[in-house]
DNA sequence: TTTTGAGTTGTTCGA
DNA sequence: GTCGAACAACTCAAA
């Protein structure tokens, strides 16, 4: 009798455009699918409570499409290479499969299970989570990308992705029982409180909800997508990271459905393309540089003189400091698990800057609250802000969040979707309350400091604070 | 090796 | 109200 290959499911919980799964099933062994909850505490960055709530649900989605193709999804948790030891024992396995995760945890697993395994069983890594193997993107001396712009163009010289691959029509499933637990032991879902009860008012988790997401969007936001962007009252932006995340969709499926849509009227495309070259560049630093997640890239930030302020994070992070545009991100984030780009700027700038709060803090915020939370995409974007990271933002360059809040919510309605006690409160005033006289206070319902607070700091003061602090960076390093 | 041009996302101030 | 300049040099990538 044939023996059987183990498919071992990370970041590709997709059957579409699978490349680990379409050769597993070439290889005509009996396949033996399991997903594992790694338990190795030595991981800093296991996945966060949000992540944990989309795993569930993309789990359970991914069981359910296995099985009307005749497989079945086998559910472990514990560290990852006792599993796989314990598996291997218990069906006789002589492969092993896997997509390629670009962590340096993921990574330094790929090694030990090679180093483990290697004389048991055939193991084979496929590609499929990136267009470009972090790797192959070099400048003209050998070197990996520091900068953007050139990055991407290098990723364009390169040749366009290929076309997706099919699903398989059927997968030849391994006959015997195998030991599996259950998805609901897991508690992946928070229970008391549930606080992600809403979650599910906008996200479908899994594969189909993946492509739904992307035609929506192709459909609707993507020709528009330069102007509609940063506009986080309307649907403008993709929506596609979770989906990104745990791979439900490749950025191959995305990349070619996007060139080849009829819809493109105004922009190309290239807009929202470049943005998944952006995807692409922070797994390209994170690779080469695998402490991008912990410590600041230009390593003289490390001296700056950050604050210690927990009852600030803590306002932050609920969404009380005052000012309406960070509070309306900082909820949505709470509610919903994700935060349109254009405020988790805002947010980050305001945390970095205005609080003097080490960008780290917030990215482990983000990390918990985020149900796209991503270690590549996290650090690169909180170090850009702090101005830490490759290619950042100048120091100068703090975000107004008043200004912010009236250029890209001009009518306020993004304020008032998430900030109910500001309801009424007129256009004039949505982004800084404590301008607003008393009388349209009142008929607004408005009590300053009790129904909404008053701001935690001054904006023009904080500013000229973390703008000094930055010069006295400058003078110790110099 | 040296030179040159460029670098995601902003704000403020003064004319 | 609008517009351009200043903010500060520095590092990267390629010619």
């Amino acid at each position: 009798m044939q023996k059987p290959l183990i498919y071992w499911f990370r970041q590709d919980l997709r059957l579409h455009d699978n490349p680990t799964l379409s050769a597993a099933v070439e290889s005509g062994k009996p396949i033996i699918a399991v997903y594992i909850l790694n338990e190795d505490t030595s991981n800093k960055w296991t996945e966060g409570s949000a992540s944990r709530w989309w795993l569930h649900h993309s789990l359970q989605e991914l069981s359910h499409t296995l099985s009307q193709l005749g497989s079945r999804l086998i559910l472990h948790k514990g560290k990852v290479t006792d599993v796989l030891s314990q598996l291997i024992e218990e069906t006789d396995a002589d492969a092993l499969y896997f997509s390629r995760q670009y962590e340096p945890y993921a990574s330094q697993l790929e090694d030990r299970i090679n180093k483990l395994f290697s004389d048991q069983v055939e193991i084979k890594r496929f590609k499929g989570y990136l267009l470009y193997e972090p790797e192959s993107i070099r400048t003209g001396s050998n070197q990996p990308y520091k900068v953007f712009t050139p990055f991407y163009k290098s990723c364009l010289s390169h040749s366009q992705p290929l076309q997706p691959i099919p699903a398989p029509e059927k997968i030849n499933a391994y006959k015997n029982k195998v030991k599996s637990e259950l998805l609901s032991q897991w508690d992946l879902l928070p229970t008391k409180p549930n606080w992600a009860m809403q979650f599910s008012d906008y996200w479908i988790p899994g594969e189909n909800g993946a492509h739904q997401v992307l035609n929506e969007f192709i459909l609707h936001a993507c020709s528009k997508y330069s102007v509609l962007r940063n506009r986080p009252d309307v649907t403008g932006t993709s929506r596609l990271s979770p989906h990104l995340h745990f791979g439900e969709i490749s950025p191959r499926q995305v990349w070619v459905g996007i060139k080849n849509s009829q819809h493109n009227i105004i922009d190309s495309g290239e807009p929202y393309l470049r943005q998944l070259i952006w995807r692409e560049f922070s797994y390209h630093l994170l690779t080469h540089w695998p402490d991008f997640p912990d410590k600041p890239f230009r390593s003289e930030f490390s001296q700056f003189s950050w604050k210690k302020d927990n009852k600030a994070l803590h306002l932050w992070q609920k969404g009380q400091t005052g000012y309406p545009i960070v509070d309306a991100g900082m909820r949505e984030l709470w509610k919903t698990g994700w935060m349109h780009n254009r405020v988790r700027m805002i947010v980050a700038s305001f945390l970095i800057k205005d609080l003097l709060i080490p960008w780290q803090q917030g990215e482990e915020w983000f990390w918990d609250t985020l149900v796209d939370a991503n270690l590549a995409n996290n650090s690169a974007g909180w170090q850009w802000v702090a101005g830490c990271g490759a290619d950042a933002a100048p120091y100068f360059r703090v975000f107004n969040p008043v200004l912010q809040g009236e250029k890209f919510d001009p009518q306020g309605d993004y304020v008032r979707t998430w900030i109910p006690e500001l309801k009424k409160l007129p256009k004039k005033y949505i982004h800084s309350p404590w301008q607003c006289p008393a009388d349209v206070l009142a008929s607004a319902q408005i009590k300053l400091g009790e129904d909404y607070p008053h701001p935690i700091v001054e904006h023009s003061e904080a500013r000229d604070r973390a703008l000094n602090a930055y010069h006295e960076l400058k003078a110790i390093t110099a």
